[in-house]
DNA sequence: GCCAACGTTGGC
DNA sequence: GCCAACGTTGGC
């Protein structure tokens, strides 16, 4: 079992979005090494820290699980979408999601100044400066360190 | 293949 | 709202 961190705008979806719908495709994510991450290292079972982003107070706000193998994500094939991608064709998609289940809220948000101040996740992708990647992996040692933070 | 211009992310 | 970081695009 892997561990991952997926980031999410809170005004665009939040932990109690999540937790309302119960399992949501991650559509949307047009970075390839976000994508890579999602096709070639997710499995169905690995753990999610869901990170709220662009926010008052950005943070791992909770848990998800990964409940999908990776496909296609159907948004790049509509026109009317964001997320629509003219150079990609059904035959040849560039982009695809995993869906993500919900697991539970955490009892308060570990924030980003919390986690760039934990010695132990020196290294740690989302603390190193200039870091914008949506989805990144998780050691168990730091998942283990992050929540160790929550009481 | 280089690199300037441009767009996006996301903390503050 | 500002702006640093950084990925992508496209001219050459």
């Amino acid at each position: 079992m892997r561990y991952w961190l997926m980031k999410s705008e809170p005004d665009t979806f939040s932990i109690d979005d999540l937790e309302r719908v119960g399992t949501e495709p991650w559509n949307g994510v047009r970075n390839y090494q976000a994508r890579n991450f999602m096709r070639d290292g997710m499995r169905p079972g690995d753990g999610v820290l869901f990170y709220h982003s662009n926010c008052a107070e950005p943070g791992v706000i909770g848990l998800a699980e990964v409940a999908s193998e990776a496909y296609p994500d159907p948004t790049q094939f509509d026109r009317s979408s964001d997320y629509f991608d003219p150079k990609s064709t059904p035959e040849q998609p560039r982009w695809v999601l995993v869906d993500v289940a919900f697991k539970r809220k955490l009892g308060r948000t570990i924030t980003l100044a919390e986690l760039k101040a934990e010695p132990r996740l020196e290294g740690f992708a989302l603390v190193q400066r200039g870091n914008r990647l949506s989805v990144l992996p998780v050691t168990k040692a730091q998942w283990d360190c992050i929540l160790s933070l929550e009481r």
